[in-house]
DNA sequence: TTTTATTTATTTATTGATAAATAAACTGGA
DNA sequence: TCCAGTTTATTTATCAATAAATAAATAAAA
């Protein structure tokens, strides 16, 4: 495979990769097929050759972020060791790892779009679920209170570090 | 006063209440200012007469959110009541209450408008202080990190009801 | 008390910008 | 030559915002 083609055959994942990126730092609305196109390097109209729509495209992005926290929770060992600490502490460090997934899916609940809304209401079921899983399978008592309560948390770590709030919000 | 002067004096007031309303439904973005024009019943240039930007007017319905949601928690009693039993439902109690403005400030984080973006900030540096407070007063121990369970229980609430996700996240 | 002037409330018409989306053309390598 | 990968050129729609005009109400003057 010449280099060209390497290039070619990843350009739906740079365009996947750039609009998780811009999507997760300025939202669905302020950013613009054309920001996705220039980060990637190419123009505006191809990036609609490999998705038909910008909702679409985000559609995308959210599939993988949320798969990329399905498997984050799958493999619970170190999520569940900070657990032991805090959620706070948990949380921060799915943060810091998943910086851009966690944004787009603590983020992508107030896009009022009708089919984000229902991808975002049947994805935080599925990560709900996951969680609740996870936090049964590692023996935590009243798992369906603490995932709740995890998610929660999340929430607000995810709003301190949006609104860069560092001081009022930390710990659990 | 006639009829007319105080339909008159009064657009100001329905037209942040109609924003309110819309921008807590549909969110910043989708939220047109033909659309707020349109219920209250005038023109849409019109709205302009009034505010000097789509902007300017998110901003002065959140203002209002803002010190309705301040003085909820000035008067303590109700809340504080059901805070004994559950902070979910203390919460719930008030986003039944005042629903269009707790909407509002737990889903304007998200908007990435610079203005917008350091009223909230500060919108929620207040909010928690005067419930950091509240508790306080009413000689809840731990009181800091409370009042920051509160508002993630009050993030993940929102969440839900935006979402429609009764089942799954009930309680505290 | 009617007329005239002035202010206040509101509309019509228009502009300018932005951004998503489509279609058609180009380019360089097998 | 052909085709995948990509660009240029263009369209269409949507909105916020401005400007100018109109209508209604109030006050002042005759």
């Amino acid at each position: 495979m010449s280099n060209k083609e390497e290039l070619a055959s990843n350009r739906k994942t740079q365009i996947l990769e750039a609009a998780a990126e811009l999507f997760a730092e300025k939202g669905y609305y302020k950013t613009t097929t054309a920001d996705v196109a220039r980060l990637v390097g190419v123009t505006q109209p191809y990036v609609f050759h490999f998705f038909k729509s910008k909702e679409e495209l985000y559609l995308a992005v959210l599939q993988k972020a949320k798969e990329i926290i399905l498997y984050a929770f799958s493999s619970t060992e170190a999520t569940m060791e900070d657990l032991q600490k805090s959620m706070g502490n948990a949380f921060e460090g799915l943060l810091k790892s998943y910086r851009n997934e966690m944004l787009l899916m603590m983020t992508a609940f107030s896009i009022p779009e009708p089919a984000i809304r229902n991808y975002v209401r049947a994805g935080f079921d599925e990560v709900y679920e996951r969680i609740r899983g996870a936090f049964s399978d590692a023996g935590i008592t009243d798992f369906e209170n603490q995932a709740r309560k995890f998610i929660g948390c999340g929430l607000l770590i995810t709003m301190a570090e949006v609104l860069q709030l560092p001081n009022l919000f930390l710990k659990d």
